[in-house]
DNA sequence: CGCGAGCTTGACGTTGTTCAACTAGAGTGG
DNA sequence: CCACTCTAGTTGAACAACGTCAAGCTCGCG
């Protein structure tokens, strides 16, 4: 038991280090680890609070997570899904520390809290962890005009389609896959009414392009999938 | 004549200088500055074109741009509106080379190009300006972000306002503009149809809000201009 | 067995797009 | 100086997409 967690903590600091060590010494790395406190959060729990200071950014190493954003009208929004491993929270260190969306646990998750102070003190004095961030940052930047590309000119049944081929292969990775999203995260996600999102899920399955039985999704024809979402 | 054209270059050199010289050392704004070409565009002309490689920045010193998306359908879309003095294409130089969108002129132009390398080289040792450049593109993530919001959450009539609101305020800074848009291009930046636009553009007119006399606009009423594009 | 949350379905109204016709203004050439 | 044409802007009507609402269903759980 002792030696399993061990095993398991080792494992964990490995990824973390994968993720940052080529980039850092050994010394700021230590001591970026030694500050940082391991954290469980169950499903549904909030790692990263919309509105709130950003003073610490989470390392996750096991479990899947929501990036979504509520509007003064209460209107919920779900921008990306993000699963382990991964830095949380990075966007938004060096501009103003206001996080501008929630990040919430759609599984439980187990990670590390990473003191953002100490991260900026280590950063500081190393342009190419800098640069590492840089490229983070990049991506997303890129995703979001992606997204908002997408959103812009596609129809809802072109959302739906371009969504479960990213579930498929980003996250769950397989073409059968058990949605932890209920339907009207699902409908947060496409930025429409769960309705849509159901009648749209029964017509992909009529028509035999995919199979759901509830919250079970098997892919059939990505092609065809593939191309809905191309046409819009 | 001469003195006039040395006293302009002068003065930008000071912009562009203004804009990095906290970061970087005397000798490497001047290294940077040497390397960049003074160039003009003609409004409509392509500075950095979306799918090609980016070879350089561009440092626009007078004018004004669109970020534009083409898809393969073949609609355009308007991602956002930038005025000198800006640097355009910062975002993807560290992520990968390709522009994800084109940077159109919507006026005449001038600026310099920055060649990439170059500006590589000057970043790697110095990790103060990566730092800005960070803050730069997580700025640019965080508008876009935010357009996102906007898009999934409004409709029309409130991002038409909103967009009045964001002209008036950022870029024309004044209540009274003439448009550099064409009606089309004000629906692109919208994402919805020309129609639309001038529908609720006489809405906006006949309710006292604007006073809209073909491209000149002004803005009566900014506070129920945000009252509407808060309510959606 | 019964309750409740999440899911499903169909009817209906609203929003926004598309289309077609028309108008106004800016060049162009005779 | 007057047609002619080309483009951008405008208008209204028909239509499609999508959201909202209300009702019924399913399934897990006490």
């Amino acid at each position: 038991m002792e030696n399993n967690k061990e095993n398991k903590l080792d494992s964990d600091k490995n990824l973390l280090k994968l993720l940052s060590s080529q980039y850092i010494t050994e010394d700021e790395f230590e001591q970026l680890y030694d500050s940082s406190v391991i954290i469980q959060f169950k499903k549904g729990e909030v790692l990263l609070k919309q509105g709130l200071k950003t003073t610490h950014l989470v390392f996750i190493t096991k479990g899947m997570v929501k990036f979504n954003y509520q509007d003064n009208s209460g209107k919920n929004l779900i921008l990306t899904i993000a699963k382990a491993p991964s830095i949380l929270g990075g966007a938004n260190i060096f501009y103003d520390n206001i996080n501008i969306f929630s990040i919430t646990a759609i599984e439980d998750c187990e990670g590390y809290l990473i003191d953002v102070e100490k991260l900026k003190n280590i950063v500081i004095n190393n342009s190419n962890f800098t640069l590492k961030l840089l490229e983070l940052v990049s991506g997303m930047f890129k995703t979001s005009v992606f997204n908002f590309i997408s959103l812009a000119h596609k129809q809802v049944t072109g959302r739906i389609a371009e969504i479960l081929l990213y579930l498929s292969r980003s996250i769950y990775e397989s073409d059968k896959f058990t949605l932890n999203l209920s339907r009207q995260e699902f409908a947060e996600f496409v930025g429409c009414s769960k309705e849509n999102v159901i009648n749209t899920l029964r017509k992909f399955h009529n028509e035999g392009i995919i199979e759901v039985t509830g919250k079970h999704i098997i892919i059939n024809d990505p092609e065809k999938l593939n191309k809905i979402s191309k046409v819009g």
